[in-house]
DNA sequence: CAGTGAGCGAGCTTCCGCTTGACTT
């Protein structure tokens, strides 16, 4: 039996380690936390001085049986959990539950896991920090409180089992707030004016742009009619050197934000790609805060530049956190080995590793080195200036490996030539005449701000401090399994935009239609997270507030200097919090988001919506009416407090008869997957844009027949292609007959899309399937 | 599968932060 245990969190890092320490050294896992709170509400006695009942989960009764043989037989423990208020929490929960005595155990920490750095720790030992783990406490006490008093609430004035937290609802309060302001947003119009210039030889081209923008169309056309006759000469001409810099190595959140930029991935996803490169040691944790290299990091950096680039593309930077609730026990994410630019495994574990390779290793080279060069073009018949700008890269840098995107990326506004006007300017004098190609002045719209993606909201999570690198991709889940949020992708709609040109003398003007307003993979609040964020705000602003966790977090950070007592700064949290709890339960409305629209045409009856058993939903008519009331779901996209007294009137109007063909009724509706066409039993997707109030008996059978030709041309190509598939029309519509099996064609799948490799994979699929038992009738 | 639309009752739901695993349906 070995001398030593040596106990870490993570079981990847406990074989790393294993193997800097000899013979003498057990190093065995934690596996994070071993104990929590009791699951019941007593396991806080808020009267007897925050008395907690601690108890080890179920699924840790192994590892914690396993930890506490081998500590009886070791003559030293070692408590190396993380250098933060979570590990020294997990140290002392390990102590008490291991049973360990204080001569045979010793606290270490270290953060970066090299052979050096934890010799050294071993070096100088120290006992557990009571401040910090009372800091943990507090910390752990607060949520509970916070989050099992609160939810009940809610299951009393709004719903059973919703939830709430110091975390999450604030992560809903952020979307339900852009969502506001967006809908409140009116776009502005302006003019912008764009010039193609060139020199004496026409083939020097150039983009100029006005500074300003006309807010009318008529400023605009004089400008342009203005600039007919005029002469164009460059009235100054400047040069200036400019750098850009290398982004810090990545952190949990800048890795999820990037990857989702750059690799389309979910934080989530994110997340079990990392643990697979950690896990197979790739990289470092990737749990982490710090923006922080270490040493043999940065010579490894270096040596990998200089060979790789050369000299003169090193340049070694430490860079400093910037958020303010970091704790720092980790290092950067990183790649373990610079010298693999790539590495092996699946396509996914490939490429983010290729992300954290080339970030870090863009984090140590040198800048970018940039000329630019601005011109101003006069005009004689006008006072106003074009702004003509060139960028020429003098040295590349660390462009040479990586360029970081921001999250415009992918909102580049048409415009008329559709370059970004950074290009190279051709060799100009000052007081050169110039000679004007075209110009335009092209509507533009201001844009209301962003609606958050998954990535976006962990970038402003981690800017109010809430939140932990071990939590943003379970915090994002978690707000959408509640059903507060929903990611998804919307159709925009067309809008109209004015252009005018002066192209050779001569002015025309002309209206194109652009799609504003598209979105996808955003996150967008529902109705319920509405109402639910509603009522947290107005009885518990306290909590709901964007800086109730940095004022906390700063008493946190009083108690682990032990210039604050745990239990008092719950005590004054508690009091006023509680309090509130009980008023609210006692005397608040139940909580709802029932709006009134209007009197049905007609029949003057009272048109409502308000979130039903099933959903939010309009309602025509009063519940105790004689006459039945009738009912009405919202559709995807709708919402209970934008809806209009129209849209909720149309909800009526479907599902909706459209004539007969062949013998057979068409109707038309709107399903979970767009609305639809249903005849003779089979389904018939609407082309998108085309409102399913517009469907005409012929539109519909037009529809029908193409649908059907389609599945047919199919149908013929498979069957060409190989014998022993085919598409055919069945009963309930198409199905695959394959060999001699029956392979179901799944939900939403368009017939025409499918693909001979799609037909095998689901009959392996099927065969796979246990036969269902046929199931009598209740 | 193409839409519904409550209301006594019993007992349940829920937090945030560490970490990885998985009886087979």
């Amino acid at each position: 039996m070995a001398k030593n245990l040596l106990i870490v969190e993570s079981p990847a890092k406990a074989k790393t380690i294993e193997g800097y320490l000899g013979k003498d050294f057990l190093v065995k896992s934690s596996y994070g936390h071993i104990r929590d709170l009791v699951k019941t509400d007593d396991a806080i006695d808020t009267s007897n001085n925050f008395t907690q009942r601690y108890e080890v989960p179920a699924e840790k009764k192994a590892v914690v049986s396993e930890l506490k043989k081998l500590a009886k037989a070791a003559e030293t423990v070692w408590l190396a959990s993380d250098e933060d208020r979570e590990g020294e929490a997990i140290s002392w929960h390990l102590y008490e539950t291991l049973g360990l005595d204080d001569e045979k155990t010793k606290r270490i920490v270290f953060h970066e896991i090299t052979k050096p750095a934890i010799l050294r720790a071993i070096e100088t030992p120290r006992g557990i920090d009571f401040n910090l783990v009372n800091a943990q406490q507090a910390r752990r006490v607060l949520d509970r409180l916070v989050g099992f008093e609160l939810s009940p609430v809610l299951w009393k004035k709004v719903k059973p089992s919703l939830s709430a937290g110091r975390v999450q609802s604030v992560a809903v309060r952020l979307i339900v707030d852009r969502e506001r302001e967006i809908n409140r947003f009116t776009a502005e119009a302006a003019f912008r004016v764009v010039a193609i210039f060139h020199t004496d030889n026409p083939k020097e081209l150039f983009k100029a742009e006005l500074p300003k923008r006309f807010t009318d169309v008529a400023e605009a056309e004089r400008f342009l009619t203005d600039c007919i006759p005029a002469r164009f000469a460059i009235n100054s001409l400047e040069t200036k050197p400019s750098k850009r810099s290398p982004a810090a190595p990545f952190t949990t959140s800048t890795l999820q934000q990037e990857a989702s930029r750059k690799l389309g991935f979910s934080v989530a996803r994110t997340m079990t790609v990392a643990q697979r490169l950690y896990e197979a040691g790739r990289i470092t944790y990737m749990r982490t805060d710090s923006v922080n290299l270490s040493d043999t990091a940065l010579q490894g950096a270096e040596q990998e530049i200089r060979s790789a680039y050369g000299d003169k593309y090193h340049k070694r930077r430490q860079y400093r956190t910037k958020s303010a609730g970091a704790q720092e026990a980790h290092e950067a994410i990183r790649p373990t080995y610079f010298d693999q630019h790539t590495i092996g495994g699946d396509n996914a574990e490939r490429r983010l590793y290729e992300l954290i390779w080339k970030r870090a290793i863009a984090s140590q080279m040198s800048e970018a080195e940039f000329e630019k060069t601005t011109a101003k073009i006069g005009v004689s018949t006008r006072e106003e200036e074009l702004v003509a700008n060139g960028e020429v890269m003098r040295f590349d840098g660390f462009l040479k490996v990586y360029f970081e995107s921001t999250d415009d990326d992918d909102e580049h506004e048409p415009n008329l030539d559709n370059d970004t006007g950074n290009a190279l300017l051709p060799p100009l004098t000052k007081g050169q005449q110039v000679q004007l190609k075209r110009m335009s002045a092209t509507e533009r719209f201001s844009r209301p701000p962003a609606r958050y993606t998954e990535a976006s909201l962990v970038k402003k999570l981690e800017e109010l401090g809430i939140g932990r690198p071990s939590t943003y991709a379970p915090t994002i889940s978690t707000i959408q399994n509640r059903g507060y949020v929903v990611k998804e992708s919307r159709d925009g709609k067309p809008r109209e935009y004015r252009i005018v040109e002066l192209v050779g003398g001569t002015m025309s003007s002309l209206v194109k239609t652009e799609i504003t307003g598209a979105e996808k993979s955003k996150l967008f609040p529902t109705d319920i997270g509405v109402v639910v964020n509603d009522f947290l705000v107005e009885h518990f602003n306290g909590i709901v507030d964007f800086n109730f966790t940095a004022r906390v977090e700063k008493e946190f950070d009083e108690i682990a200097q032990g210039m604050k007592e745990w239990t008092a700064m719950l005590h004054s949290f508690y009091g006023p919090f509680h309090q509130e709890v009980e008023t609210t339960t006692k005397h608040a409305d139940r909580a709802t988001n029932e709006r009134e629209l209007g009197e049905e045409p007609g029949t003057g009856k009272r048109v409502s919506v308000r979130i039903g058993r099933f959903g939010p939903m309009v309602q025509i008519g009063a519940t105790d009416d004689e006459e039945k009331p009738r009912y009405a779901s919202l559709r995807p996209g709708q919402m209970i407090e934008t809806i209009t007294f129209e849209e909720a009137l149309d909800l009526f109007k479907l599902p909706k008869k459209v004539g007969e063909f062949e013998g057979k009724e068409m109707t038309v509706a709107v399903g979970r997957f767009g609305p639809y066409i249903r005849h003779d039993n089979a389904f018939f997707s609407l082309p998108k844009g085309l409102d399913p109030l517009d469907v005409t008996t012929e539109s519909a059978i037009e529809i029908i027949r193409e649908k059907r030709q389609k599945d047919k041309e199919k149908i013929i190509k498979i069957f060409e292609e190989n014998a022993d598939a085919r598409i055919e029309n069945g009963r309930w519509g198409p199905f695959i007959r394959f060999g001699k099996q029956n392979v179901k064609i799944p939900k939403g799948t368009e017939v025409n899309d499918i693909t001979y490799e799609d037909v095998v994979k689901w009959a392996a699929e099927d065969e796979k399937k246990p036969k269902k038992k046929a199931r009598g009738k209740k």
